[in-house]
DNA sequence: CATGAATGAGTATTCATTCAT
DNA sequence: AATGAATGAATACTCATTCAT
């Protein structure tokens, strides 16, 4: 099921007009997606107001409504297009490095991810809205969760075929280390929108490794 | 003045009168809260309503206000209550038993209140005001998670007292234990309200034990 | 606690009892009305809360209703309290003295009970209530306003008979010089509550009085 | 609609669209500001409901806080309107005619506007604000006191140039008469909504002016 | 196709008055 | 007689969504 499944435009016949009219239509369609991340991560999910939405977006809300059917539907919208941007990372880690490295190097993109591109406040969104739109919470955790662990784990996977870390069962184990430093890394962020990364993450991120390697080192 | 004089002097510090509204009013209270405690669970706070909530708890809409200045004080006051009968529990902890069994059980402990006592829903709701009112997720984090921390990292202390831990900083690991669980047990429910704890969930305990062991272990 | 009040105040036959009811209800009527005038004079009608006057009184509200049975009553009650105080002033004033010393007497009389007494703030109260309530406002008119225009044309009366004046209607030149001092003295503590006297009233007196003399001068 | 109009419709500064919606803007403006002068008229600032003067304009709550942005405001542009009626009426008087005639043209503008255009009821609105809402009572007594005497005071000083009145103050002058005449003619309507002007209001104006001139003629 | 004015249902909070003890 | 908790009706203001041009 695809909750973003916003109105489509018209069938491409490819007169210049239409192209013309494609153009500024994806080009609106753009704009209001730009608009609305920003006011959803502001305000979230209720407080942000589609009038507002459109007033950024510089275009009326009959436009805005052209676009997308419904304020959830906007929303599920921006929420797909964030962790479409999520899952465009971490392609080649773990073929060379030590595991501290590598696990320091993933952990970083993550958190650039997180708190750069403003995805702690999308998430507070997503987490506020979770008991009106369920979907969205489940999808979200499936793409953005989930699907991250599992890139976790082909990590370790990696670390284990080059000997660095003993068989075990790395679903588990990536779960573990995500766990230990979501706890202090994320966690905060969750509950305070001024939270920041600590100057100390590299210091925690390395007791994280420690840890892991104490288990399932070599 | 003599009306004042008789009342002080004449009446004993609990009339009859004074007791019966006491009584009503403490029972007000209680189904007010409890009456808010829902629907703050099942709508969030902003979609939450007062008058439903005066609906449910069965009174006017001037006697919630009578009890609870404001929506705001109100929900505090269920977030409050919420964690007051956690900080029950695990009083003293970890002063027998193996590391397994203690860590066990005061998983189980915050794991019952999370699921059973609805706070996964009211951390939904706390998040969801974040961006709009931040001192509530503030206060919240403080209570929520730092105490419980505390909490957690107490018991490991007479872990280590006892010689079942070596020396260490109890605070990391603390946050590490607290993160492995949270992972898998916690966090799925914060995006999916149909989250259940997992049947193997203390497997999933005996592992974070096992790793935290490995590292911390004499 | 009733039954060890009346203990204490002994009571043997109801004279007496009744006599100490009597006082006590006079005194909390007393406490009442002042708490009242005090709330309207700050607050005006409206914004005046029977809650707030009940406290002030150091009564319960159900107390308050006993005496009075309704905001609007009481508002009444205090208005016909207030002109009553109006109506004690400029007993034999004209009997001697210049024209401009009687009238600069006559006025400041007036004057101070206006600022000082706050009646500008009640006649700003009643004025709000005119819509609500036209007895009141009429009444607060026949004996507060044309009352003491009868006053002054006493006053005048009594300077024609001293031949200070001529004869002439002193109905008409006692509104006529009410109406030269209010315009420049009262009318702008209707619209501004921070309003008081000029410095310079006395200046303006005398020109009223001069306009007076000049034409109904001998 | 063809591909030329769209885009001609997209440019031009004053479509007909845009005329069409400043006509029906201008259009509901006009009866909000109708219903809401009824409102405050009949039933003061505080108890007008906003509610009431859209179903009185026949508009949406809404659509009147598109217009207004508060109750105040509306409030202030009923009493800005009310005013600006009455500045346009006394432009050029007291170039010709007797001194009688031109006070009582002047007087009678100003009568007629408290009257028939119902500002007497609009001036107890604003006194009934003013211990609320200070602001409110400075401006209208700037606009509606001040800026009234001035026209008059200007009014005499034309008389005095056309040497129908001796060199005066006529700041003062015009202080005492109008005093003179609201005294009698529009305080009473203060404190009574069903007062009309006395069907003897020539003979008041011709005694105010007969004052006048006993001080201030040649 | 684009507009933005208009909608109406919804919300937190207040207050004069009553009622059970 | 006195209390003060409880009431319920009332109010200003907001916002997602629609509609006439």
């Amino acid at each position: 099921m695809n909750v973003a499944n916003s109105k489509q435009t018209a069938a491409p016949a490819h007169s210049g007009l239409e192209n013309y009219r494609r153009r500024v239509s994806a080009t609106k369609r753009r704009s209001i997606l730009d608009a609305a991340r920003d006011e959803f991560q502001h305000n979230g999910f209720t407080r942000a107001a589609m009038a507002e939405i459109a007033r950024k977006a510089d275009v009326s809300t009959a436009t805005l409504y052209k676009h997308f059917n419904s304020k959830e539907e906007l929303f599920s919208a921006v929420i797909t297009e964030a962790y479409e941007r999520i899952e465009e990372t971490d392609a080649n880690l773990g073929e060379q490095g030590t595991v501290e490295e590598v696990i320091t190097k993933a952990a970083n993109n993550i958190l650039s991810a997180q708190f750069d591109q403003g995805l702690n406040a999308l998430m507070r969104a997503v987490i506020a809205e979770v008991s009106g739109q369920p979907e969205i919470g489940r999808e979200f955790f499936e793409r953005g969760v989930i699907q991250r662990q599992q890139a976790v784990a082909k990590i370790l996977d990696k670390l284990v075929q080059r000997g660095l870390l003993k068989q075990h069962d790395t679903e588990i184990s990536a779960q573990e280390v995500s766990g230990m430093l979501r706890e202090s890394l994320i966690w905060p962020a969750l509950f305070d929108p001024s939270f920041r990364l600590p100057k100390d993450k590299d210091k925690l991120i390395a007791e994280a490794v420690a840890t892991l390697v104490a288990r399932y080192g070599k």
